[in-house]
DNA sequence: CTAACATATGAATATATGTTCATATGTTGT
DNA sequence: ACAACATATGAACATATATTCATATGTTAG
């Protein structure tokens, strides 16, 4: 409801933007929610993930899911519509990229903590 | 279903915790969807943003994003079982507090992608 | 233009999830 | 032990969401 004026206790007293104490209003904390629900579904972590590799076509998305054709291009709509992902077509085929880094670091920013609190084993 | 094996081709060739690009089976995958599933609900995420500040207790919690007791200690749970935030019982009151490092870091990742986006206009 | 292929989309269904209400548990002061 | 308060929890309900099936759109080769 209203726009608390934070600021910065930690880390700095500018706000830059990956401080993550920034002052945030409403709007924004529902927008980061969203954000987050995309990264949050099993099918599109796993195409966020096989995409860490480089762009990859639907068909070979599918594939490697083992998951249906229409419900891997369900998500990459999806995942479109949030901007992580990005088509670039090449004759009949789309090959999907992750958008920018951003996507890996947020990734990259959940791995490390399930990797701190033990749930992963690197072999 | 399978592990496959990829090495990173961006930014190392060691695989260490913080490589987006690291070796990631399956099960993490869930794992990791999991936890995005945490933060992708705006209660969720308005408690963590609330407690970037320091602890708090329920109670206040509850007053500052306008939400009923019952649905904010709900989420509290949700938000421990996936070792976010932790309690701390003083009197009657129970302060919660976020649990490490990480979980900033994965909230400042995923706002540095809504500022980039554009969709947030800092004061 | 037509057939074959790759991807996208709409509708339907089944499941998951958040909130509310009622109540239980736990703590403090008397 | 009891009353008052703070928080937690279970059940019920309403909503959101992912998948599937059928079909539409778009592209290429002949």
């Amino acid at each position: 409801m209203e726009n608390v004026k934070n600021e910065c206790k930690n880390c700095c007293t500018c706000v830059h933007e990956n401080c993550p104490h920034a002052n945030v209003d409403e709007n924004t904390l529902y927008d980061l929610a969203e954000l987050f629900k995309v990264f949050g579904d099993s099918t599109r972590i796993r195409i966020i993930s096989a995409l860490m590799d480089g762009e990859m076509c639907v068909y070979h998305l599918s594939e490697r899911l083992g998951a249906g054709q229409s419900a891997v291009s369900h998500q990459l709509r999806i995942l479109r519509a949030a901007g992580l992902v990005r088509p670039r077509r090449e004759g009949k085929e789309m090959y999907y990229s992750l958008d920018d880094d951003h996507v890996k670091e947020i990734y990259g920013a959940g791995l490390a903590h399930i990797i701190h609190k033990g749930g992963y084993v690197n072999e």
